[in-house]
This record gives structure tokens, C-alpha cells and sequence, in this order.
RNA sequence: GGAGAAAUGGCAGAGUGGUCGAUUGCGGCAGUCUUGAAAACUGUUGAGGGUCACACCUCCGGGGGUUCGAAUCCCUCUUUCUCCGCCA
């Protein structure tokens, strides 16, 4: 969520920056100043009715106390009007407060002065590339082929069980996927994230603090019995530790990792690109998630970004890294770069890791804040990514992994699985 | 699931209808002392809104109510603790 303060102080500023990601804000900015400039006029009013109020009941408590009985009283009737006066005011302060707060939570974070513009992800800046896409036989097999061949993913049975995008992990493919989450745990808690176990159930008020509502209300589970959400990622059990939280300069960096299964609806998602293990409804993601001084935040993000190079660099898949442009950025992101692997038998990139510096806009629903050299409080920087999301890595594994014997386990797993090969 | 107790500033912990946004301690910050540090001493130190700055307003777990006036009384919800029951 922007600060109101910025959005009055440098209103032409956020209106331009906004149009990187194709939007017009210029209305919705004027009626979210509008709003507040009438939230601060009723205040002004109830305030001073309230102080008329306050000051009349403490004369009477002196009243009161000195016996003077029936002067008191005389006070007393004055009260009933202020009383009247100060409730529609205060209804009226709840009602504007309430509008303001729905507008605000619709305007997005402002690109970073280095986010490209562009409407599609074709206009995703490469920014580098690495790995060399191996040389497949001419009857290579796409993942969910091999899955099967080698009786390690069972798609059906998880139809059977639940439904569409719910994969079954069989025998070695079940041991892979605990390899990967151990290596990436392994790889990041050396890197200096601390380790946490969070709940996959969130409350309302954390979905509001990451900026999942309410953007994307529609792609997430809801158990209304409860009135809770499963996870579509772990940055919002994670972020959300630091919620109402008030930090020393001398507690920076902070920085977690953390597995979860990840859940999401995908509503309207559909085709070849939803085939296999390219989109599910219930995966496995290995997160890591920094809150920065908003002076390091970029250093921090490029930092992510290295490490999680370091970890394919060492899996030895083919990738790329890419600066999203405006168009492509999710709602709360200041600056995100994706990392896709090639998937050599489908030809085509899969995102596989998603880094981002989200700046104040998450820390401002959060009011997660430190407390600067001078003793003021001020907003910290949410930085997360994924390191990394597992399905697409195992697709690509298994994909640019393959030969005729089978499928070879890349050395720095080997150890995790116990195995050196699939067949 | 049943019974009881509790929720107060960064933390601990007083306060049971009026001058209480809240005693005190710890922690933080500044200073004195010291070559420097520690200790000791002195001062200072909650958050949000509002204002050029003051004034002023709001906040004692959340919401509602009683009252001229609520941290304090009432209702309700949530959470925590203790005991009982159930249980991986």
C-alpha cells in the first residue's frame, strides 16, 4: 500500500511512474486525495467537539468534588447536544476512513526507475543467461512422459484423489522431491536464513498484509468454516511474523527461509501450459525472505538474485534471468527479476523462481517499521523469492537429465536421494 | 468440550469511575566521570492523527454499551494460562 503522505506530497510523480504498468491512476489518486482531505476536515470537527466535551466533563468532576452539586448539573445539560454532534461526526470519520482505506488498497507499488515498460511478458528484459541446453536424442520424452515411463509421478491417482493439478509422488520421484527441499534448505541456511516453520492456514489480516487481498482473492483457498486461507506461497506466513513489529537498525538484515506446499486455484488457466508439472494447485516451494533498511534493499535483492544463480549454477540447468517489465509485475512489487529454465523437451522457459523487493508497500499494511538513528519510526523493505519452486525444477531435471539408460540425478543431489540415477 | 484466571508502552509490572497516556523497574538514547570501555550518577524515552509549529484528538487485546466523564463498570468476541475431559 502507498503512503498517503507520498501520494499527496509527489502526486505526478506515482501518477508516471504508475503508467509503466499500463495503468491511468490519475482518477482514482484524485479521489483517494479527495477522501482524505474530507477525512481530515471531519476529524478537525469531531476533535474540537471532543475537546468542548472533555473539558466540560472535567469541570464538572471539580464540580462534583467541591459539592457544588447543582452547578454541576447545569454543565451536564450542556452536554447532550456535543454528545449528538460528536456520533454523526464520528459516523461520518468511520465511513470516509473506510472509503479511503478500499481506494487505497486498489492503487499497486510504482515500478522501480529500472523496471521496463512493456504490457506482456514478451517484453520481459533478459537480463542474463546461463547453462548450455543439452543435446537430446531425437526421442526425447517431455517430463510428464518420463514421469510415467519411469512410474515416479502418478497424475491420474491424484485426479482420483482429489482432482486436476494434485500430482501423486511415487518411489524415487517422492524421494527426489525430499532431496530438493533439503538441498535448497541446506543451500540457503548456509547463505544465513534462519529456518522457520510457519502455518500453511493464514488469517484475513495476513492475506491483507503481503497484498493478497484483496488483489487475489479468487486464487486462493478459502476454508469459510474458518474464515482462513491456505497458503499460495510462504512469503505471507513469513512476512507476516514481522506484522506490528518494531525493529533496532542493529536487527538488519533479517532474513528466513522456509518450505511450505504452496496452494492456488489458477482460475482460468488452461492448455498445453497447464500440462504435466507446469501448473498445479498444490506444489512445493523452498522461500527466502529478507526485511531490509530501505539504504540496502537493492544490494539485498541483487544478493538473492546471486544466490539463487549460485543454486542452479551447481544443479547445472540451462536458464535465464529476467527484469519484468511494468506490464508483467504483480501488484505489490517495486522490482522483480524471474528466473525460467529451459525445459529442452517442451522448448520452452519455466518460471522457476520469482525474486522481487516489494520496497515499503508490504511494510506500510504490515506497519512493520524500525526505529532510525534520530529515534523516528520509519517503514522497513520486504524483499522475498523462491529458491526454489520445486515442480519446474524437477521438470526440468528429469527433462534435460534424460538419457536412453534413464535419468541421471545431478551430483550435488545425489547424496540428498541416496541414488545417482532414475530407471 | 467443561470450569476458573488473565490480556496495560520495546520488555517486566502498578493502577479498580475524574488532574491517568498512565507509578516504577529493565532496556534504548544523551550527558557527567574515564585515555577508552564498564560501573555509578543525571536527564530523556510509547504509537497514530492533526498543525508551518503549537494547540487539540485517538489508542490500556478487538468490537459494542453505561456515564457529564471509563485502563477501571456491563455485554460480546479473540487470545493466553491453570484444572478436568478427549487425543496424534
Amino acid at each position: 500500500m502507498l503512503q498517503l503522505q507520498a501520494l499527496r506530497e509527489n502526486t505526478d510523480g506515482i501518477i508516471n511512474a504508475l503508467k509503466k504498468r499500463n495503468i491511468d491512476a490519475a482518477a482514482l489518486i484524485e479521489e483517494v486525495l479527495t477522501l482524505d482531505e474530507k477525512r481530515r476536515a471531519v476529524q478537525t470537527k469531531l476533535d474540537a467537539t471532543l475537546a468542548e466535551l472533555n473539558k466540560l466533563s472535567k469541570e464538572i468532576g471539580y464540580l462534583f468534588k467541591s459539592g457544588k452539586t447543582q452547578e454541576a448539573n447545569t454543565l451536564k445539560e450542556q452536554t447532550g447536544s456535543l454528545k449528538e454532534i460528536s456520533k454523526e461526526l464520528n459516523d461520518d470519520l468511520n465511513r470516509t476512513a473506510e472509503t479511503l482505506q478500499s481506494k487505497l488498497y486498489q492503487i499497486p507499488n510504482t515500478p522501480h526507475a529500472t523496471v521496463p515498460f512493456g504490457k506482456t511478458p514478451e517484453e520481459n528484459e533478459e537480463v542474463y543467461k546461463e547453462g548450455a541446453i543439452p543435446q537430446l536424442s531425437a526421442n526425447a520424452l517431455p517430463h510428464w512422459e518420463l514421469a510415467k515411463k519411469y512410474d515416479i509421478i502418478d497424475f491420474e491417482l491424484g485426479v482420483k484423489i482429489t482432482g486436476a493439478g494434485f500430482p501423486v509422488y511415487k518411489g524415487k520421484g517422492a524421494k527426489l522431491q525430499r532431496a530438493l527441499i533439503n538441498y535448497f534448505l541446506d543451500k540457503n541456511t548456509a547463505a544465513g536464513y534462519t529456518e522457520v516453520q510457519v502455518p500453511h492456514l493464514v488469517n484475513e489480516t495476513s492475506g491483507y498484509g503481503t497484498g493478497q487481498l484483496p488483489d487475489k482473492e479468487g486464487q486462493m483457498y478459502h476454508v469459510g468454516e474458518d474464515d482462513l486461507y491456505l497458503i499460495p506461497t510462504a512469503e505471507v506466513p513469513v512476512t507476516n511474523l514481522y506484522r506490528d513489529v518494531l525493529l533496532n537498525e542493529t536487527d538488519f538484515p533479517i532474513c528466513h527461509t522456509a518450505y511450505t506446499p504452496c496452494f492456488r486455484r489458477e482460475a482460468g488457466s488452461y492448455g498445453a501450459h497447464v500440462r504435466g508439472l507446469n501448473r498445479l494447485h498444490q506444489f512445493d516451494k523452498v522461500e527466502i525472505v529478507r526485511i531490509e533498511h530501505p539504504n540496502h534493499s537493492y544490494v539485498a535483492l541483487e544478493g538473492m538474485v546471486a544466490h539463487v544463480k549460485g543454486i542452479l549454477k551447481e544443479l547445472n540447468l540451462p536458464y535465464r534471468i529476467l527484469r519484468l517489465c511494468g506490464g508483467d509485475m504483480g501488484f505489490t512489487s517495486a522490482l522483480t527479476y524471474d528466473f525460467e529454465v529451459f525445459s529442452t523437451a517442451q522448448d520452452r522457459w519455466l518460471e522457476i523462481s520469482s525474486v522481487s523487493n516489494f520496497e515499503t508497500f508490504q511494510a506500510n499494511r504490515l506497519k512493520l517499521r524500525y526505529k532510525d538513528s534520530s529515534g523516528k519510526n520509519q517503514l522497513a523493505h520486504t524483499l522475498n523469492g523462491s529458491s526454489l519452486a520445486l515442480p519446474r525444477v524437477l521438470a526440468g531435471i528429469l527433462e534435460n537429465y534424460q538419457t536412453p539408460e534413464g535419468i541421471v540425478i545431478p551430483k550435488v543431489l545425489v547424496p540428498y536421494c541416496g541414488f545417482d540415477s532414475i530407471s
